[in-house]
DNA sequence: AACGCAGGCAACCGCGTCGAA
DNA sequence: TTTCGACGCGGTTGCCTGCGT
């Protein structure tokens, strides 16, 4: 419906633009401005479809486009908000000054898709490669009980799986939730949106003096006492394919260890779930809040969030916005700030390390996908 | 030097959405 | 409320270039 008629049509130059062309589409867009896309060509005396010069225009010709090769902020941001928003390449872009939607999606398709591939990440997940619902399975009843994981019956399906690769498959039933918990406080914060301005500062604020924190916390505090108790539903709704009912019940029931967990400003595993864990398997990651505040703060609206929840919800998957946390989630890289860390990174191999850290997994065992099939 | 292949990127296609009539 | 024009977006295509043989 509506559909702008195909340049074929009407007789229309396609393919490379010439130089003349461009410089005719620039002369009359700094002239007039683009105006109508419609009748611009006409007006500009080109024989191009409308469509065709907007895109020229705004993916090549416009003023303000940054050329050059993508930096390693860059590529961390389009990682991460990939992560959250998905093909959203438009919504990716308006977070990145100067770069393109069409030049973001060629970049993610040509570089970081297949560097997240050779890794054994999904690049439409994030989540690693492998059929995680069968370590739910595995993992959901031992968490229900709250015992133990049975280590001897584990190891008796070694041939599947080994300790390492639950270990992984732990810490992102341990992420889905942690990032479930961050949409929660963005949902939160939309449900601030008429209460007084200095709180919704607090929480949208990454690093402030202890005393007024703990101020505002409490300020925060009593106002969640007349919030709904949003984590359980969303903990919820995106772990449902995952957990039976009852272990959903158990998701819920833990929702308010992560609620707590965000007010102290750390993303943490429920109390319960981290120590059976850990007793079994070994010291689980804590996640600064860095990431998910600082970004959140800086890159997204309302709108976003509903669009990230939607997402969710509908990939069933694992997200790893909090394991994203780069600077501190990995204990080699604490004292110094991202770009320090990969401005020595000079190389495509040097970037794949550099990528390895970004999602803090342990990449070479999680590459050896044959020994666990 | 010639050829084939793969990667990168600009451009196109088609669908969805929005707003005006 | 429906229809239609215009625009924006995401997926895909195809050309160009560099590299290996």
């Amino acid at each position: 419906m509506g559909r702008a008629p195909c340049c074929d049509k009407n007789g229309l130059k396609k393919g490379p633009w010439t130089p003349e062309e461009d410089q005719k589409l620039i002369d009359y867009i700094q002239k007039h401005g683009h105006g109508s896309w419609r009748t611009l060509p006409k007006n500009a005396g080109l024989a191009r479809c409308g469509k065709s010069c907007r895109l020229r225009w705004t993916n090549y010709l416009r003023p303000d486009i940054k050329r050059g090769r993508f930096s390693f902020e860059e590529e961390e941001t389009i990682i991460q908000l990939h992560s959250i928003l998905g093909n959203k390449w438009s919504a990716i872009a308006a977070r990145l000054p100067g770069r393109t939607d069409n030049e973001i999606k060629n970049y993610w398709n040509t570089h970081i898709r297949k560097r997240l591939l050779r890794m054994g990440i999904d690049p439409v997940t994030h989540s690693p490669r492998l059929d995680l619902l069968d370590f739910s399975s595995l993992l959901a009843p031992s968490l229900y009980n709250q015992t133990q994981l049975d280590v001897s019956r584990l190891l008796g399906i070694e041939p599947l799986v080994n300790t390492e690769l639950l270990r992984i498959a732990t810490n992102l039933l341990t992420s889905q939730c942690q990032s479930s918990s961050m949409v929660n406080q963005r949902l939160q914060q939309q449900s601030l949106i008429s209460n007084p301005p200095q709180v919704q500062d607090h929480i949208l604020t990454t690093f402030q003096p202890p005393q007024q924190q703990q101020q505002q916390q409490q300020q925060q505090q009593q106002l969640q006492n007349s919030i709904p108790d949003i984590p359980a539903a969303i903990c919820t709704t995106s772990n449902a394919p995952f957990f039976g009912d009852q272990q959903s019940q158990l998701v819920q029931a833990n929702a308010g260890h992560f609620q707590a967990d965000v007010q102290a400003n750390t993303w943490q595993a429920s109390s319960h779930v981290q120590c059976d864990i850990q007793e079994t398997y070994g010291p689980l990651p804590t996640f600064n809040s860095q990431y998910p505040q600082q970004l959140i703060s800086q890159h997204f609206s309302a709108d976003d969030y509903n669009q990230a929840i939607q997402i969710q919800n509908n990939n069933h998957g694992f997200d790893f916005s909090p394991v994203l946390s780069t600077t501190t989630s990995s204990p080699t890289q604490l004292n110094s700030s991202p770009s320090t860390y990969i401005n020595s990174c000079s190389t495509e191999d040097d970037r794949d390390s550099y990528s390895s850290n970004l999602f803090n997994f342990q990449i070479p065992d999680l590459l050896d996908v044959s020994e666990f099939l």
